[in-house]
DNA sequence: AAAGTATCGTTTCAAACGAAACGACTGTCA
DNA sequence: TGACAGTCGTTTCGTTTGAAACGATACTTT
């Protein structure tokens, strides 16, 4: 049995006490153990699943959208026409789940499709006169919404916080190739 | 027609020149138009699927574990014997996922699971000898991948992440709930 | 032009998910 | 004691997910 074994056979303290400063291993309890709520991947994704869990039931409540296609949605109100694959990139949404997302929005009369004359392969998708109502409505509250969860933040640290996810992005990307 | 909407309807530029001191509203394009690169709920969302993916491929190929049997095994290395309930609360999971992540793991012979004299409602679980070796792997590896994750962070970023986290969870709460 | 390769968006399929129903057990109150 | 309400962990049920298969269209090569 390896020494880490051996000292995790030991029961020990909470790590609730965490270091202010950063400089302190947040994984490792005084006993040598480790605690996953100092676990950078494990906070990052009970904060994000908290925020999209209360994101998405404002956007059902509210408009009757899902995260998915409240996403087609923005992008779709902010730069058209775009083609299937273009949705895709900008929402960071693999092609299934943005043509699941369209075919509901089309059901709801919120985005059109049509086809591209030059490629016949690609689709030009846009948001239909009542899509624009829709996301008339929802950009402004979707701000409110931000605005609500960084109400707690500075500026200079809403700034930094989207530095540190920028950092993040860019080593995740090479961690996995 | 909403004013917002008929600026939506403007085609505009790329909303890439992001500013750095966190005053401007990154989800405000200057056609007035709305940037879903520049929202927050997004950004987060974005970064932590990617982080997830990355560590998860690393224990599923090394260890042959998921996540939610990562996390599993993590808290019950830490401190054991746990009640399914208790290894709800510290991996922030669902009593069904802790449930499942728990079938596979006695499966794979890595967690012991006894009835609790004192209450038979209960169950007393904990890490069998093959799984706290197991543990004593993956603990310095998942150390090694956030090292690697936060190799561009100094200690003072890293700490201040972990501050910007606490204070979106603090606010997420009362915004659900 | 014909054959082979690549890309686009949809659909299929099996796995994973959360909400709710459930059986088992405990505590309470009459 | 017996009925009732509450808690614990599992299982069921319908939905959502991503990988892969697919048909359709376009490009490349000969």
């Amino acid at each position: 049995m390896t020494q880490a074994s051996r000292a995790a056979l030991r029961q020990h303290e909470e790590c609730e006490d965490r270091a202010l400063d950063g400089t302190r291993d947040e994984t490792r309890t005084e006993a040598g153990g480790f605690c996953l709520a100092g676990f950078l991947p494990y906070r990052l994704s009970v904060t994000t699943n908290r925020v999209s869990r209360a994101f998405a039931a404002r956007y059902t409540r509210e408009f009757g959208l899902s995260i998915p296609e409240w996403r087609v949605m923005a992008v779709l109100g902010e730069r058209a026409p775009l083609s299937s694959n273009e949705v895709c990139e900008a929402t960071a949404m693999d092609k299934a789940k943005v043509s699941r997302a369209l075919t509901a929005l089309r059901h709801k009369g919120f985005v059109k499709k049509a086809p591209n004359p030059d490629d016949q392969r690609l689709l030009r998708l846009s948001l239909s006169a009542k899509g624009l109502r829709v996301y008339g409505a929802i950009v402004p509250r979707a701000r409110q919404l931000e605005a609500e969860l960084t109400a707690g933040l500075t500026a200079g640290e809403r700034g930094q916080l989207d530095r540190l996810l920028d950092k993040l992005q860019a080593r995740v990307v090479d961690l996995d190739g």
